[in-house]
Order: C-alpha cells, then structure tokens, then sequence
DNA sequence: TGTTAAGCGAGACGGTACGTCGCGTCTTAAT
DNA sequence: ATTAAGACGCGACGTACCGTCTCGCTTAACA
C-alpha cells in the first residue's frame, strides 16, 4: 500500500560508493560524501542500508568480479585459471583497502561476518570446482579434506599479497602452483 | 636549553593507549580518550606524537608478543611448537582487531607499513629458526626459497583464524602439520 | 522543504548567553559557556549563528534598555529625565563592561558598528526629543546642530562614567545640566 | 647581588608589541606573538609585565605623543592647540582600538584603572593649563570646577571620535571649541 | 480512482573527535 | 638571578561525521 525503495537511489548511492572508493580510497569514504556524491539524501541512505560498511560491502559486491572456473583439463590448469582470477582483482589498491576494512568490521560484527564469509564463498566457488573436478579426475584423493584443501590453497598468497603487500610474479605465481599440486596430489 | 619532554607524561600515554586497545578494541583509540585516562593533556599528546596514529604505533611497538622457538629435535615438532604460540596470541579478539586495524593502516601509510612489517618478521623469527633447522636436519631440501616456505606455512591459518574467524582445533592444526610437512619434505 | 531551525533552541542560546554575560560579563561569554549553560549542542549554536559574534549581537539587541523621555514642561527637566535615565542603567557594570566590549568590536567589525549605532540611536531619542521640544518652547535656538547638541548633551556624562569610571552623583548631575542647558540656550 | 632585569628585553617587547598593533591590530596582539617578534622569552614578558594588557599599556604609554601645550596668548588659542593635538592622536585606528582594550580592561581591574587613570591625566595636563591660563588672564571664572570643565571640553570629541567613530573636521572643530569656550567664559 | 502510507530530499539536532591557538606556570641549561 | 627555550595542563575554537529526527513533497499500491 505503498511506495517502494527505489532503485534508482540504490544504484546511485552504489555508484558514488565505488567511485569514491577509486577516488580518495576506503578513508574518503563517509556517509555524508555518497551523499553529496549521489544527491540522495542521507536518511535514504540509512533506509537502505543500516551503516555506512554494509553499503560498503553492497558497493564491493558489484566491484568483484566474477571468478573464472573453466575446465582447462587439469587441476593446474584448473586452479591456475581461478587463482589468477582471484590475483587480478587483488591488483587494485583500493580493493585490497576495502577488503581488510570489511574484515576489520566483521570481526566485529557478527551480521556483518555471515556476509563477508558468504562473499568470500562466492568468490571461492572456483576454487572448489577446481579441486572437485581434481577428484573426479582421479588427481586429488577423494577422501580429502576440502576446506583444509582451500585453506592451503588460498593461503600463501593472501600472505603474499595481503600481508606483505606484494605482488605475485608469474614465477612466484607457477612455482607455489608446484607446491600446491604437488601437496594436493601426493598420495599418503 | 629548555625543559625536556616528560618521560612519565610519555609512559602513561602509551600505558593509557595500551589499556584502551585491550578494553575497546582499536576503534575505541582515540585522542581524547588516551588524554582522557592517562590524565595528560590533549595538548602534550601532540607535542610527544604529531599524530595519534604515531601514539598508536608506539603504544602496539610495546604489545608485540614473544615467541618461542625451542628445538624439539623434528621440522613437525617445531613447527608446532612456533605456530602453536602464533595461534596462542591469535586467540585474543583483540589482538585479532589490532592485527586487522594496523594492517589497514599498513596499505595505506608508509611508516605504519614498516612497522607492520617489523613487528611481522620479528613474530616469524621462530618459523624461520624451525625451516632452517629442518634443512641442518636433512628434513628439508636446502635449496628451498625460505620466503615461499613461510607463506606456504603461515597461510592456511592466517585464512582459518583471520578470514574466517575460527579457532583452529587441535584436529586441524595436527592435519595441517601434516600437509605442510609433507609439502616442506617432498622431493622433486 | 527540510527541517526547520528550532526557535526553542535558539531561544535558550540567547536566554543562556544572557545570562553569562549578566553573570560573568562579556569576557565569560563563550560559544562552549553558552551551549553548557544553554544545553544545546555546539554545533547547533554554529548553525544558528555563523560565529560567536553573532550569537552575542542578538543576545544584546534584547538587552538594550527604554529610554524615558516624559514632557517635563522644560528643557531642564527633560534633559534631567532622559539623561537620568541612561544614568541610571550605567550604574549596573556588567552594562558598562558590554557597552565598551561591543564598542571595541565596533571599531573592527562593520556589522557591530553598525548594530552599535543603532542600539545608540535608539538609547538616545529622549535626548533628540528633549531638544527639539527645547526649540518648540523657544528655549533653544532653531538653527541649533542637533548632532553636536548631542555630542555635547552626552559627552560629560560619558567621560565621567565610563572614561573616569566614576558615578555622577545629584549635584554634579545638576551641575552639569546647568552648563548644558547655558550652553544649549545662549543666543549667540 | 643578582641580574637587574635587561633593559634591551624590555625594549625589545615593546617595539615588538608596538609593531604588532601596527601591522594586525590590538586583535593580533598576543604573547606569544609578542615573544615570536622580539625574540624575548615567554617568561621573561611575564617577568616584566605581569600580563599581556600590561605590555599593551606599557606599549601605548611610548606611542602617545607628547600633548602640547603652547601659550597662544587666548583660551580659545590655547584649547585648540591641546585638543587638536589629542585629535591627530585619535586619527590613527590602532590607536582607537588599543584606547577601548585599555578601558575595558580597566573597567574590571583596579590596578590597570589607576594606570588608566593616570596616563590619562597625562595626556590631559594641557587642557588643564589651558584652563588655567585662561583662569590667570580672566576669561574663565577663578571659581570653575575645573574637573567639570574638563568633561564638558573632551566629552563632545570622546563622542564623536570614539562612539560615532567619525573625524572631528575643522569646521566641527571650530564650532565645538565657540560653545565651549562660550560656556566656560559666561558669567552665571 | 482516489487515498494514503511509505519513500525521498533536505537539513536540523545532539554528539564525539579532531587538530590548533593562546594562556599562564613550570622546568631546564646557559649566561 | 635572569634569560631563552620550550614542556605542560587547560580551555576555547571551528569543522567533519555520525546517527536520529523532523519536515514537505512525491509516488505507487490498494480499496
């Protein structure tokens, strides 16, 4: 019996979000600047989303972008194929910022972690397919544990890249795939 | 010539600043709160730090956890022994924040960066003792990139207690050893 | 089309400033006093008035006290009476302390000058009304200036007051009309 | 037995202090800018002056130039040389603020009112040795209450000078001095 | 096809924190 | 003992955002 929340004032407010978010990084980003940005009124804002981070998480969400999972016929190629993915988008300064501030946050929050492990799954999804497909090729044991399998897998470059701030070369990047293939496929 | 700055004054804000992050969390840092309960004004504060965020690096520079590093005579034995006090630390929600905030800063600002980085090698001293006694053992092969090795090491729980925010029972951490051993110990 | 500025807010600023200035004089008066005594927030009272200045304009424009000026029947007695008057209302300090602290911001500021001279005019037209009955009886000349008529009305009183900072008591008082009133009614 | 205060320190504030009401205004007239100028030492202003006001009026005390008072042979004479000569004083703004400083703050401190007072009564000696002369030369009457004369001489310049802010021209000049020396050589 | 509740822009409001300035007091070392 | 230098506690300044609130105006869904 009454009006609905606009969309357009969402994707608006989406916009300024990740425009800021590119100009002046995740510090620039406020509340009363995606307003200004936007022209959507700041109680609208509020509407929409309950605080500034979840509006946040909503911008990254459109940022993200999706992670390739063909079947290079592989688990290398496979996993090289998602990884890479993965590492591109890792190449943006500002979303390496955005990243930490959302798990900063969902540290915190718990509302706000169920969202940030459900973005983090979507992201990973690639992953999975990747080392499924390991074992319905015989490659990987079929007993193995996935999530330590993920953890494995994902781990040495967010050390690389998150908390060293480095980038991966394309030698770093082939010479850890060794490691993790041959990890993933050792028999015990 | 003239008077010098107060080392009580400085101690109580650093004693303040550390209280406050184990109380609050590193959001609950602030100026007026650090003046607030070390008693010293507001005004002193900058005069000792240009910034809080120079308050803040101090008071973290003073938190950084020892860790241990005994031999027990296997790369396995070690490596638990060095990551076990890792994850000891990790155990503290606080901690956990402190980590999150002054990475985030790290991305952005140099001087947090070097910090960080400091404070994270110091904290990887015991891995780096545990990897090279596997290699003065035979355990590992003495032309492995120690840089790659500590990533490969450090990166599933950084992904488990960090990104997703879960313990890491005593089960997985004994699986993980196991993977990453294996990984360390096999042979081309 | 958006909220309007609260007229109870801006009330109790002015009631507060009032208040301090009636209390801790001119110099007491504070953008912080106010909003303590006032209990509306500081920004608010930046809203309302774009400086402190402005807050204490408005505060005074209600202070400015009337001015009697009853038809006595002569020159004398209406001199007597407006002039008793504005003696009267220089006799509290706090009065005098404001009088002289807007008129140093006169000198600076075009904005109080000219609300000074207009509290001024307003305080002085029982004077101008004295004198122009002073012409209508015939005991004053015509062609008289009235502006230096005034300058001369008031100048002796204000040297006293508030240069000398000393009370007039009833036989100056009466001593000083005397001169005035020879001075106002001799014919050249 | 000990260092007499420096005589150059002193002179160095005052110059300073002077130089600063020049180029800024009584506004800009602070110790600590006082103390940036001279190269004097905080302290040692306090030392000399016990506050920032008292420097002011030490600062003036120098600037005011000497008032003279010559014999012209009349009162009318006499009266415009020591008038005209407080007039060309009053010509300069700075000096009109530092003037309205001094009395505010004299109108809460006891001790700065005395000081007031008595640079004041400097300034004003060759008004009352024009009064006198013209006491000697019977133009005035013996038995005149000279400080009434002398509110009634000043009162009308103080109020056009100060309050109304405006120049004192030479026609004005010459009318104020006809009714007042009109007025003090009537005879009751 | 009105009615009407919700959405919306605008911006006021009470807060907290910021970083800066000036104050008056103090503590040094140097003269 | 005086000085230059500057630390110290303090209180005020004006600004930025925050999250909540009050306004009128607009609009879509229901009666």
């Amino acid at each position: 019996m009454a009006r609905p929340k606009s969309a357009a004032a969402r994707d608006k407010m989406i916009e300024a979000a990740q425009e800021i978010i590119r100009d002046q990084g995740v510090d620039g980003f406020t509340i009363d600047e995606v307003a200004r940005r936007s022209g959507v009124a700041r109680t609208t804002i509020y509407r929409h989303f309950g605080s500034g981070d979840d509006l946040l998480l909503a911008a990254i969400d459109h940022i993200v972008a999706e992670v390739e999972a063909p079947d290079t016929g592989s688990l290398r190629g496979d996993l090289r194929a998602a990884i890479g993915s993965l590492l591109d988008a890792s190449r943006t300064p500002e979303l390496r910022q955005v990243f930490v501030s959302i798990l900063r946050r969902a540290l915190v929050d718990d509302e706000f972690a169920t969202a940030f492990r459900a973005a983090n799954d979507q992201r990973h999804v690639a992953l999975r397919t990747a080392i499924q497909r390991g074992i319905a090729r015989g490659e990987v044991a079929p007993d193995i544990n996935i999530e330590l399998a993920l953890q494995f897998v994902q781990g040495p470059f967010l050390v690389k890249r998150l908390i060293e701030n480095d980038d991966v070369t394309d030698r770093e990047f082939e010479a850890l795939l060794d490691i993790i293939v041959r990890a993933l496929t050792t028999r015990t």
